[in-house]
DNA sequence: CGCGCTTTTGAATATGTTCAACCTCAGTGG
DNA sequence: CCACTGAGGTTGAACATATTCAAAAGCGCG
């Protein structure tokens, strides 16, 4: 039920770009510096779902920002294997660094429909270079990206199967919540299983396996696009899940 | 049989410090570059191994240059299980983004005994500022990092034991060769076959049998802590190694 | 020498994969 | 309206891969 009207209401009911929401949440931001941001998303394009926004190999001229909707980054190995390495959710840049241009190596792709603008390594340097707080915001973005992919690095390979799969489920959970995309209850998520299996690095059968065991034991639902969560602490703590990385710590 | 004396030739013969041949990679550096570079090492210490340069929690001051040794990022999960989620080089820099202090989300520590400089935030703000080449080493080097975490995920949640095993020797041959300490021959390496295992999110006793594989295969031998490379093209074959994530391009 | 850490090996076990079949459901077209 | 289709989800059984446990051997160092 995902929706995409030109003006989407998150959830949580505010009207507040989801990259405002964001960057917000690293310190606050003038009325000036929001206005500004907000810009960016202004000629955000729909984009089908399994829809390749960027593709290794290339040398992207623009960034590409997620408005709405699920993106990741991803790879294939020769075998056909796909691993996929982050999700873009609403409010995420996908940057390359806007200084100098370099080759990607791996894709970026949409999961399921999604508005996404293209914003040329130009305009964002122009803001950085304005606007204090949006360049605080964007480098301690950059930074809580790292640690996630570090994070991913400890989830993938020393946690178990239930614990990898309840830790991703938080991790979006964590951070859908922050730009207003998700509730206590739950969210929406266009995710097949086999895409938590390229992700968490186990076969999509028992991921299904896996799902039930959570459903058992009155963790989370996961089905139908959707994620309901029935006991978050129950399931952070499976997860061992700590929000931290996600809001590096300044002070 | 690690040289630990004050100023260390490499086994390339280079006299560079292996900062100055790190960034060089990424771009030719002025002379001036290269002395400013050079004198972050200067007041470099000695580091037993299994001491800890930065711990979780904290926040730092300074970032940490490794000039000679190996470090490792690492985090402990409640059960005891560690992670090695990245390795620290000669020439690499833990750097703490040298803008704002934030706290430390995971551990710092050394393997063997390295030779480490601190570096205070202003030191390195200021040679960013004032040459345009560090700057650009620095960010390359930046990026290169995070390509090679994502190489990790990789590595960790689609690879067989054999492929992440190879894969790892692979990238650390090919990034100490760029600083001068490895050969087409092979490299010294600190590494217990436990640190191995925490890296690969393996068990040490597989890493073992692993180990054994490559070594009836002919494709390397790793004991007594070194690393004697007996067909490369093999073993990154085996492992599908592509060097290119360690180095940007940049047209 | 003796101690501690690392490496090596075997056997039993756990965990997750593969393969193949079947089910469900939404969308499509007769 | 219903049959058809295809993608995603579910299940069982056989299998592969890696872990765990336990013991012994090697090695560097005081």
């Amino acid at each position: 039920m995902t929706t995409l009207a030109p003006v989407a209401p998150s959830p949580g009911g505010h009207l507040l770009h989801p990259v405002v929401r964001k960057l917000s949440a690293y310190g606050a931001l003038t009325g000036q510096e929001q206005a500004a941001l907000a810009g960016l998303g202004a000629g955000a394009q729909r984009v089908e779902g399994r829809f390749d926004l960027l593709s290794e190999g290339a040398v992207p001229e623009s960034a590409v920002l997620v408005v709405e909707g699920v993106a990741c980054r991803y790879r294939h190995r020769p075998s056909g294997a796909r691993q996929i390495t982050a999700y873009l959710l609403p409010g995420d840049l996908c940057d390359l660094d806007f200084v100098h241009p370099c080759r990607m190596n791996h894709s970026v792709g949409t999961i399921g429909t999604c508005r996404v603008a293209r914003v040329p390594r130009e305009a964002l340097a122009g803001l950085v270079a304005r606007h204090a707080g949006i360049a605080r915001g964007f480098r301690l973005a950059k930074l809580a990206e790292e640690e996630t992919t570090r994070e991913w690095v400890m989830n993938v390979g020393c946690r178990s199967a239930i614990e990898r799969v309840s830790h991703l489920l938080c991790e979006l959970h964590e951070r859908l919540r922050v730009v207003g995309w998700a509730t206590k209850a739950g969210y929406d998520l266009p995710l097949t299983q086999q895409d938590l299996a390229d992700t968490t690095g186990l076969s999509n059968v028992h991921v299904n396996r896996v799902l039930r065991q959570l459903r058992l034991m009155r963790l989370v639902e996961v089905g139908g696009k959707r994620v309901d969560i029935l006991n978050l602490a129950g399931l952070q703590a499976i997860a061992e899940f700590q929000a931290d990385y996600l809001r590096p710590a300044v002070d």
